[in-house]
DNA sequence: GAGATATATATCAAACCAATATATATGATT
DNA sequence: AATCATATATATTGGTTTGATATATATCTC
């Protein structure tokens, strides 16, 4: 799903300017599953604004840069729907915490119990910040969105509290001085 | 954390050649929490034994091209020490899924349905293969990083589960006809 | 025998990311 | 009053990554 597709999504939610959408992306409703940067977002306004499938008002400011406020049109709309209705792609998650929580043993105790604090934050605080928002005005998937937001960040949070002891009390560094743990890869074992 | 990075992670688990640390990232111990192609990897790779982090041993095959078996050096395995040491950057999570859960109204109940299944299957598969995995070989860091996945794969499939019946029961599609919710976004609410 | 999947490397265009530049306002700190 | 950080707002650039494709063969399934 490319940055053009998510900018008409966030267009449907109401007229926005770039930057604006990327505040959805940063820490609006888009954050928890999606993510977009500047770089992406206004080249991808402005094909998308050449192919009609959004309009936009230039309001000028007073003191500021001209405010580029965009909006869907109907084929916009209905090219995202389109979108939608492809079959999604693989869910992909990155993280550099759990890198260093596999990698644990080539670490020093100290800077994997930093990642260790870092991580519970995060997880915290991202619980909080969902737990915080009124869900009235959400409807159907809106809603279903953000509660399983909500049961992800509380369950991580939750392991990492339950499971602290096996990281940071068990943890011993790597032994070896080669940094091989066998002569040849073995893969994942079912091949 | 780049690919170069993730290669001599790879590395430290064993030598390996390009396609089997690609493997690794599509459905061995790293799939869960990075992913890689060839795209990155070889040209990582090659970079990799420009500055000596990396050695290779071509070894010739009868009818096959040529395996490059890559091994890590001493000086790959400091570097890799010393990235780890760096403060992770924030976990990226991205959900063609989620983003159609979230636009539930703008899909057809059928397209809906669909991807409900896709998803729960995909959950359900994850947990599953994580389960078959033999605990006894890993240790520290690697047995907590693999009951992280299984913890998030299992509470997602089962939230999927306990919540269906507000995605698909409640469904209601988007009355408006011009994709527009509101006149202007008004972002987070908290700002 | 056709077709799909696995082994194995490699390349390329398109897309994306992180950082930076520009310019100003506001709020916090010293 | 001066300094600093953060927020508003658009835009660009270099480097990296992605996804698809090409090449060549073996094996397994239908």
């Amino acid at each position: 799903m490319d940055v053009k597709t998510l900018c008409l999504g966030a267009l449907t939610l109401g007229d926005a300017t770039g930057y604006e959408i990327h505040k959805m992306f940063d820490d609006g409703p888009f954050g928890q599953f999606y993510d977009a940067g500047y770089g992406s977002i206004y080249p991808a306004l402005g094909a998308l604004l050449k192919a009609d499938l959004v309009t936009v008002v230039q309001l000028a400011q007073e003191k500021r840069p001209d405010k580029k406020v965009y909006s869907l049109t109907p084929s916009g709309l209905a090219l995202f729907k389109k979108a939608l209705a492809e079959p999604p792609a693989k869910d992909r998650f990155r993280s550099d915490h759990i890198v260093r929580l596999f990698f644990a043993d080539y670490m020093s105790k100290s800077d994997l119990q930093a990642v260790y604090d870092s991580y519970l934050c995060h997880f915290q605080t991202q619980a909080e910040k969902l737990r915080s928002i009124d869900i009235q005005n959400f409807r159907n998937g809106r809603t279903f969105a953000l509660q399983m937001g909500l049961r992800f960040y509380e369950t991580m949070s939750a392991f990492l509290v339950e499971n602290q002891g096996q990281l940071l009390n068990d943890y011993c560094p790597n032994p070896m001085d080669d940094g091989t743990e066998q002569t040849r890869n073995q893969g994942t074992g079912d091949d």
